[in-house]
DNA sequence: TAACTCCGTGAACAATCGTTCAAGAAGAAA
DNA sequence: TTTCTTCTTGAACGATTGTTCACGGAGTTA
């Protein structure tokens, strides 16, 4: 085997999606990123480019993880509305729980963070978060193709509901301590999807 | 007189809270803060002692300004849930109607943003966001009272219902870009109160 | 006018930022 | 062993960070 690559690459995107996720863009410094991924600037560079380079992986990598765990949820469930539901109380869970570096999604953190100073992060983070929303109607769809919702409801003004929800819950969560309240803010939510 | 104060306390800290609620506190830097307040370092620094201590005068700013919209709302509509409604729908208006430097209100940006780094700012920040949810709550009270809403209602969780609504919507705005359905968002979220 | 007080100035500080690149290490091919 | 390729290293770059402080200017008092 050719010069083996020491690092592997999904590991260490991983790795510095997880330090993104927790400090934000800004106070992300490479020497943080160094030392939390083991790597030297060298080969960070020659791996990612820049400092924007490995954001952009590390936004894509975060998005493709909840991807895959609502796939997971749609396995499990016993219909499209409850694999919704327990995808949505999985990814709300408190990040002590379930090891998620903060309770805000990534993705908002990011949008909410940059300005047109960093565009085409900016503009690649509203595209995911638009592409998530657009998987949560695709179960509505098929939710509703079962008839656990009726079938006059709008989807697309459904997960944007949803959306709204989970994006306002986890804020929420970030900023209050104590969440004891929190499963039966996720239930009152999800009574008003029918 | 004597050496009259040059630039007015207020009008540099209301100055200085735009610049800091649009680029998020890391990202905004005594450079661009001297060229947006035209203050050089060391009045900055006699004012205000340090970066930090200018940005927990921005956050009270910006928390103080809200409430004298509150305020001004209840003695301008016919109700207090009018107040309220009246409250919400002022805030959420996209930043080119009303000069707002962001979508996001300030105080959750900055709790999404900081760390334990910066823990006092932190800690800060989620008092004002509680004090905010109480300053809700007590115009509902003052609904309840009137006989607006039930009395079985629990004013607490109404609170925290609306305090998610608003921040889930104002997220939702930054990271969407066409959101000419926003009145309605606001609407159905209202429609929930009782 | 001279001395005093106060506020504002901006050059300069050490530290850190994102980034580059010449050099080294290690296995593959010859 | 020698050459070649590929990946890694870490010192170093100029720029920018938050912050300090000796200085100048202007009004007040004597």
């Amino acid at each position: 085997m050719v010069n083996q690559i020491k690092h592997d690459r999904e590991e260490v995107i991983k790795k510095a999606a997880n330090l993104f996720w927790e400090k934000g863009f800004h106070a992300t410094s490479m020497r943080n990123l160094q030392d939390h991924i083991d790597m030297r600037p060298g080969s960070i560079y020659a791996a990612f480019g820049s400092k924007e380079g490995l954001f952009k992986e590390a936004l894509q990598c975060y998005t493709n993880t909840n991807i895959a765990l609502m796939q997971q949820c749609e396995a499990q469930a016993s219909s499209p509305l409850n694999a919704l539901k327990l995808f949505i109380k999985s990814i709300i869970k408190r990040p002590q729980e379930n090891g998620a570096p903060s309770e805000v999604c990534m993705l908002v953190k990011t949008v909410s963070e940059l300005t047109d100073e960093n565009a085409d992060l900016l503009a690649l983070s509203k595209q995911l978060l638009n592409m998530m929303e657009q998987g949560i109607e695709t179960v509505l769809k098929r939710a509703q193709a079962q008839g656990e919702i009726s079938a006059s409801s709008d989807t697309r003004r459904l997960a944007q509901f949803l959306q709204i929800q989970v994006i306002g819950l986890r804020a929420y969560m970030r900023a209050n301590d104590d969440n004891d309240c929190i499963d039966q803010l996720i239930d009152d939510a999800f009574s008003c999807i029918q």
